[in-house]
DNA sequence: GTATTATATTTACGCGCGTAAATACTAGAT
DNA sequence: ATCTAGTATTTACGCGCGTAAATATAATAC
């Protein structure tokens, strides 16, 4: 005789239950604010009658709703896809209510999300900015009116406070562990990159071939937006067609650019590895989740990923239970991952 | 002097346009049925004094809201990240408020969120099943609640209409195209596939070969789960270690297990693609955002992603305005794109 | 047994909006 | 100016719940 009758609001649950409105009003606020045997009494009704309360209603009348927006830039970026998802179940763990937006690489569908995360009313938002193209303005609108925690990439000053990776650090690794083991490297870079990140990055590749007395190299491929692997792979023909790169050693600014390099020169007849008949070593930063199955598998800077998810999901909480606004920044440091491309 | 003071309730915004709250409330439900006059007062306010009806307001009273859920069995395959993005932007365009689920692999997530979907109260969900792991009796159950529109993935009879792709044809017309140029295929797959498709792969395989005359020849990779490139890497060491595919040419169930059948065999040593040099032929299907950028290009059957997601959505619009019940499964072509791989 | 707490209930109001019915108004046509 | 149809306003109720205050009841202590 399980789910007998369609209960269609509170008031009849709580007389199937036995119990006032209000009490299983707390209830549902908070399980342990009942006694137990109230507990157990609405928690056997639910089981017979199948009742959940509107979340409309819900949200219309409580001061703060348990939502939250999660935003990304780029879901179909599998690199965003896999953060967002740990950055979701973080926030189901911590209790909220969390849904996904992409702003699909368009900052104007950014601040759109934006507005429409605000009729949301979410008790707060993490959120990775497209970047370089991002509305600053809008954003900071949207920041002092809602409790917004940002991550991967950072606008000064901007929210709660900043989760990301330690950029310039992924590259000074990245170029010393090249130069320790052959050529130094050249840095393969966007002309117009979508992100802040890409600065530090260069900096620190800059900063590792100084420190190393090494002539930094940077070259950079035409085209924007976030076909990353195809303005590699158009970019790296464009420097081969114009004799070649300045160094057997590419460090690429991410992962989908070298992975757009490895197709270039696969399509030049290029070896790519550490083996003796490879001519040419090739490294990203990122560990996207391809980069173990390129041909040859890429040597990458892995970002963590559990970490930020986890601690940015943890500011945000702090800051919405303590209600506090002072801005913090917290970097994560990369690790290497070697594998055959360089 | 913009947005001067602050708006709280459609009560006070009426009052500074100087209309009446019912006229505003009609007005927002649908624009075109007040006098232009009047729509144009309420428009010069809405950019005076920015204000946005209370959306849980709003879908606590309304039958019917103008949300739409859309479902994906794994939001880091960028198959599906696509296919989402897709659907997303023609859900907007049709008028509704979608948002994005994914159950990340995971049978009882699926359910979870379709029980979660129940208390969103949409107009209509679109989901993509997980597929063989989907629990058949809870979405069941949930398409007789809630106008449901499948695609990708077929549960037969269930939701209102099913759109997909015809998978039995893609496998046949790259088992016809690989056996007109070169050695006749094997067909590589997982051991327990995830998902309905992959079955109708194996049969179109099976068929084409019998209809060509060819002895058909299946390899199963041994594990489950969404990993699919660790499985087709793995599965395809395996193979070499005991003696090597049975041809030359190796048809995969998707591109996934293909991107990891290029790795193992770059791991091995063995050239595929073309040219003169290479031993071996790899084809996927699903055209993968990534196969473009293997190594060498994967050859592949292209997914009509944007007739899908249009056709898809259009199901559900027609189905919610006219509430007919009438069960149609539309089923697209695939495009064989040819790259270096095979 | 009574005093002391902790928890339930009753009562009552409010949230911001949809919506329906009756009435008042407006614009264009006669 | 008068009529008519299309709009706008007024009035009133309901949605399902949060929440606060006062009161009643149950659990625990003595």
């Amino acid at each position: 005789m399980i789910k007998t009758s369609k209960i269609k609001n509170m008031e009849e649950f709580a007389s199937v239950s036995g119990l006032s409105r209000p009490t299983v009003s707390k209830y549902f606020n908070d399980a342990e604010s009942v006694r137990a045997s109230t507990r157990t009494r609405i928690e056997q009704a639910l089981e017979e009658y199948d009742y959940r309360p509107n979340i409309y209603a819900i949200n219309q009348n409580r001061k703060l709703t348990k939502n939250v927006g999660i935003l990304v830039p780029y879901l179909s970026d599998p690199f965003f896809a896999e953060i967002a998802r740990n950055v979701e179940q973080r926030c189901i763990d911590a209790g909220f209510r969390p849904t996904l937006y992409s702003a699909h690489g368009d900052p104007s569908l950014e601040v759109e999300i934006l507005d429409s995360l605000r009729s949301f009313k979410p008790a707060g938002v993490l959120m990775a900015p497209l970047g370089r193209s991002s509305i600053r303005g809008e954003i900071e609108k949207f920041c002092d009116e809602v409790p917004t925690v940002l991550f991967d990439s950072n606008i000064p000053d901007l929210g709660l406070a900043f989760v990301g990776s330690n950029n310039t650090q992924f590259s000074m690794l990245m170029a010393e562990y090249l130069c320790r083991t052959g050529e130094p490297p050249c840095f393969f870079e966007m002309q117009t990159p979508s992100n802040p990140n890409a600065n530090k990055r260069r900096q620190g590749y800059l900063d590792a071939m100084l420190k190393l007395g090494h002539q930094p190299k940077v070259i950079k491929a035409e085209g924007d937006g976030w076909a990353f692997e195809e303005i590699g792979r158009r970019g790296a023909h464009e420097v081969f067609k114009s004799g070649g790169f300045p160094s057997k050693t590419i460090l690429c600014s991410n992962d989908r650019l070298a992975i757009g390099v490895l197709t270039a020169c696969w399509e030049e007849g290029i070896r790519v590895g550490l083996d003796p008949e490879a001519s040419i070593r090739v490294a990203g930063q990122d560990d996207h989740p391809l980069a173990r199955y390129t041909c040859p598998p890429l040597t990458t800077i892995a970002q963590e990923y559990e970490a930020i998810s986890s601690y940015a999901v943890e500011m945000l909480t702090k800051a919405v239970e303590s209600g506090e606004k002072d801005h913090e920044s917290k970097l994560f440091e990369g690790k290497l991952i070697m594998r055959d491309s360089a």
